[in-house]
DNA sequence: GCGCTTGTCATACCGAGAGTATGAGGATCA
DNA sequence: TGATCCTCATACTCTCGGTATGACAAGCGC
């Protein structure tokens, strides 16, 4: 069972995790039939729900493997780059917007995604890699103390919501090319401003006792 | 055409966007059909298709009301409260998180807006109340230098991402309370940083024609 | 070889629901 | 009193998600 990556030839569910991908980063996931997914594999739907659930099951399995395609763009990024820095969060975002750079990223993660997956399905899935990510990087800002730690995870969440925005922009502009340098400065301008510390005391009027 | 709120007894369209508002925040827009709104209105689905073009326009119409509702909120909330000023931005999240906290707001406008009113369309929908909120105040803090003015019209974007998922992640949260504080805290973290003007020279190094 | 099970998929079918066509009923006006 | 327009109900089509069921092959015990 799941045996991922054998070798030569794809496994029907494989085949059919990949014409799902290609077709829901086209026409959406409401835009496209389960007999059209399974057509276009060569194969019809009673093997679909053989291998899946349901739609949505399906869907999440054509996220996963967009995700983990994902994730290598990363990490392989990553590779080089200074790590323990400060300045992480400010390059690292970059290496998130090359590595979302792709239809199939942008319209099932960024798009269908939270509508088919539900709002806990899909920050369950974007907390491992993109969040994940966001976190490490503050990490380093909290352990220099220029965010409060226990910070952390809401506010690489709140970044991150910050980043796919960013995404959808660039995606939605009539010229693409300026509103990547438009967004890409925007997000610097957001990241530098964590790195001059002014998170760190937060003296302001003990507000709630509360947390 | 487009009399809004003439007295007391609701027109039949008024009484299906107010029907389509209720059902859909509790129930998604898939999870309600049309039949099932025209019914809960003491109508047939005759009614809805003369009154709006499809099941997506009814939902439109829903959007604007709940956004009519929201902009009221902010506005009220902002009677009595020192505009003009720098830290706008900081007490303007937090009004606005106390405006969208409504399901209807959050169902309708932050999850299932974007799939079904496209990117494009719910960009459109949110510029003129939240985008447009972030962006007069971080208007204050380019008058003052503190971040080019350029760069104002997508940080604004991106910061009303950050808070779309910061209101997502109270929803999906099992105790809302204490992560409304964290999320509060977070945003607070993040507008802070903005005040104390690190985006204003941006001398870094001649980056990237990248993109 | 034979029966039995298991895994994989095709076929046939059901029901829900979006959208359309059409006409009924009322109101207004000539 | 028609004629016209506004508003809506009824009846219908068609797509599509999901299910039920059977076909077919591969093993496996005997």
């Amino acid at each position: 069972m799941s045996m991922t990556s054998s070798h030569s030839p794809l496994t029907n569910r494989q085949r059919l995790i990949a014409q799902a991908r290609a077709m829901f980063a086209e026409r959406g996931f409401e835009g496209v039939s389960v007999d059209d997914i399974a057509a276009a594999a060569g194969l019809t739907k009673g093997a679909v729900y053989y291998q899946f659930k349901d739609k949505t099951d399906l869907f999440r399995a054509a996220c996963e493997a967009v995700l983990a395609d994902v994730r290598d763009r990363v990490e392989t990024a990553s590779m080089g780059q200074s790590s323990h820095h400060l300045d992480e969060i400010v390059i690292g975002a970059d290496r998130l917007y090359d590595a979302y750079d792709a239809p199939d990223a942008r319209r099932l993660l960024l798009v269908d995604g939270l509508t088919v997956l539900g709002v806990d399905g899909w920050i369950a899935l974007q907390e491992p890699v993109g969040v994940g990510l966001i976190a490490h990087a503050l990490g380093h800002l909290a352990d220099k103390r220029l965010i409060e730690p226990d910070v952390v995870p809401a506010l690489a969440h709140l970044l991150f919501g910050a980043f796919v925005q960013g995404v959808l922009r660039v995606a939605a502009s009539a010229d693409p090319e300026a509103a990547g340098v438009e967004v890409r400065r925007a997000t610097r301008t957001l990241t530098q401003a964590l790195l001059s510390g002014a998170g760190a005391p937060l003296k302001e009027t003990q507000w709630l006792p509360l947390t």
